[in-house]
DNA sequence: GTCTATAAGGGGATAGAC
DNA sequence: GTCTATCCCCTTATAGAC
């Protein structure tokens, strides 16, 4: 059974944000990639917009589960802070990076809706780590003196800059930041 | 005294980059701006990419002078990185983001001399972190257990990333995470 | 749902006058 | 150095047939 055309526009879509940025495809790439013209593009998405939309909404989707996936093992802190940055190193093992540094890099030319979406994805993100923040210090496995929210922040922030840097320079600047992270918030 | 026509073509170019990202601008954009017709342009800089590259190479030395005039002095290593973090807050509250951020997130759409130029900005700008670092170690203001190059990059790319999520979402996360980073760093 | 045809505008770039 | 005029291609989007 082949998966149906919309969802492998959005597919394509986000392969093609997340290494050209939303200004850096057309719906002739797409077209090209899919096998449809680029006015049946349309039919499924009216808009470039309707498309970034509901691709990122999908994003936010995918990332929320498989984080919370995560959180909610009984693995130790350390554990779960290594297979979150797996998750990003996957990413980047891609050629990709994060649909949101993709669109934050120019978020001054997202149309309105995109940009309240790419909010929403990132405040849900760091929410998620907030949790897991929390529910480590409270197992005493969080280092003297980190307040789990500025934890969910810097963390958030250093796998979204590790990630886009590196693709930039080269992957060493990724695993060494992190590994770097990793043993400043255990104790 | 008048500013010249190409730096203010540099200067425009700029601003507009680290708003709307590299594919976000035309010529048209710079037109308008500085008041000459976009023919008139190409006389500066032959193509977008030429511009973009004499962009990228002025911000690094721009950069370069700056981070180095904060290494040199006789401060403190906490100081220091706060003078650090005060040059990527200035940015933050000009509603711009590094040229390094805007240009990473869309780096496959980038013609291959840009590229280059990037890669280079970011390494420069990481060795001189690593500068920083290693003469902090040798005047014991490290934490015991860090390394200044997983230093260096850790604090460039969430220095990165918490300038560009934060204008995608909420100021707070980059005065947090940095605070939290800056904590962690001193003993 | 997908197509062809086409609109309507924007993009970078060039020629040649001044 | 700057202009006008123009080229040619790409972009998103629509109309209407199948």
């Amino acid at each position: 059974m082949a998966t149906d055309t919309k969802t492998r526009l959005l597919d394509a879509a986000q392969r093609l944000v997340q290494t050209r940025g939303f200004e850096g495809f057309s719906f002739h790439d797409l077209s090209a990639e899919i096998g449809i013209s680029t006015a049946s593009i349309h039919y499924h998405f009216p808009t470039k917009r309707d498309l970034a939309v509901a691709l990122v909404k999908r994003y936010r989707d995918f990332l929320h589960t498989a984080v919370e996936q995560v959180i909610s093992s009984p693995a130790p802190l350390a554990a779960k802070l290594q297979q979150v940055t797996g998750l990003y190193e996957s990413t980047y093992d891609a050629g990709r990076i994060c649909v949101s540094g993709a669109l934050a890099g120019g978020v001054e030319s997202l149309p309105t809706e995109v940009k309240k979406e790419l909010k929403a994805l990132i405040d849900d993100c760091v929410a998620s780590l907030l949790r897991l923040f929390k529910r480590a210090q409270r197992a005493g496995e969080l280092r003297a003196g980190l307040d789990p929210e500025s934890c969910a922040r810097l963390w958030y922030c250093t796998l979204q800059g590790s990630l886009t840097v590196a693709r930039a320079s080269d992957k060493k600047i990724f695993t060494q930041s992190l590994r770097a992270l990793a043993a400043l918030t255990c104790p």
